[in-house]
DNA sequence: GCGACAG
DNA sequence: ATCTTGTCGC
C-alpha cells in the first residue's frame, strides 16, 4: 500500500465535500458501525450494521448486516480504507436510504479534510455527519458540563467541528461535517437524536453489532 | 527529534 | 476496536 497515493485520494476528496445544507428535509437518520472477529488480524472476519431511525420516535424503521473480510490494518487517518468497503455494501443493499448517515468516525475534522464520514458522503453522494468518541485532530476548550453545550473544534484559526455534550455530566463527543450538511445543522441532528451518550442511530448499530456477533462468531 | 494518533 | 462481572448511577 502506498500511503502517499493514498493521501491523494482524500485531498480529491476533500476539493468535493460541501459543508452546507444540500437537502429536502430529514426525517429518517441512519448509523452505521463495524466489528471485527479478531481485531489484531488482518485480514479477519468483519460485520457491519445499518440502523435506520425515525426522527421523531427515535425508533428504528429499518436494520440490516453484512459480513465481510477487511483486508486492510488500522492507520489513524486512513481509517476509510479499511471500513469503506462494508459501509458501501450497506448503502447499496438498503432499498430505502436514510436522509442522513451518521459515520463512526470524523468528517472534515481530519488532517487532509477527508475523515471517512466525509469520505463516505462523497463517493456515495449521500448527507453525512461524522459522529467520534474520541478526538483525531485539532484543538478545544473543554465545553461545560450541561448537555447541549459545545465548544468548536480547530486547526489554525479553521473551524474543523465541534466537541458537544449530549449528555450531563459525561463526556463530549465529537461532531463534524461529513458531506452536503452544515456544521450548525449537524450540531442539532445529533442532539436531537441523543437520548444516551451516543446517538440513537449509531448506538443501536452497535447494539445489533454485539447480538450478531455473539451468534455468527 | 518528540508526541499524538477516528476505529 | 476487543475481552468481560459485577457494579454504580439516573
Amino acid at each position: 500500500m502506498d500511503l502517499e497515493e493514498l493521501k491523494r485520494i482524500q485531498q480529491e476528496c476533500a476539493k468535493k465535500v460541501v459543508q452546507k445544507d444540500d437537502f429536502q428535509e430529514i426525517r429518517t437518520v441512519g448509523g452505521i458501525d463495524l466489528t471485527f472477529q479478531d481485531i489484531r488480524n488482518n485480514p479477519t472476519k468483519a460485520w457491519a450494521s445499518l440502523v435506520v431511525i425515525d426522527i421523531n420516535t427515535l425508533k428504528p424503521i429499518y436494520e440490516d448486516v453484512v459480513e465481510g473480510i477487511v483486508d486492510f490494518p488500522y492507520i489513524p487517518t486512513f481509517l476509510a480504507f479499511r471500513e469503506l468497503p462494508l459501509m458501501l455494501s450497506l448503502h447499496q443493499r438498503a432499498k430505502k436510504k436514510p436522509d442522513v448517515y451518521f459515520i463512526d468516525g470524523q468528517g472534515v475534522a481530519h488532517p487532509r479534510g477527508c475523515g471517512i464520514a466525509s469520505h463516505f458522503g462523497v463517493i456515495t453522494q449521500s448527507v453525512s455527519v461524522g459522529v467520534a468518541k474520541t478526538k483525531l485532530f485539532g484543538y478545544y476548550k473543554e465545553p461545560s458540563t450541561k448537555r447541549g453545550s459545545w465548544s468548536y473544534l480547530t486547526y489554525r484559526g479553521n473551524i474543523l467541528g465541534a466537541v458537544l455534550r449530549t449528555r450531563d455530566d459525561t463526556e463530549p463527543i465529537y461532531v463534524s461535517v461529513g458531506h452536503r450538511i452544515s456544521l450548525k445543522t449537524a450540531i442539532e441532528l445529533v442532539l436531537k437524536t441523543s437520548i444516551y451518550r451516543i446517538p440513537e442511530p449509531t448506538r443501536l448499530a452497535h447494539n445489533l453489532l454485539q447480538k450478531v456477533r455473539k451468534k455468527l462468531s
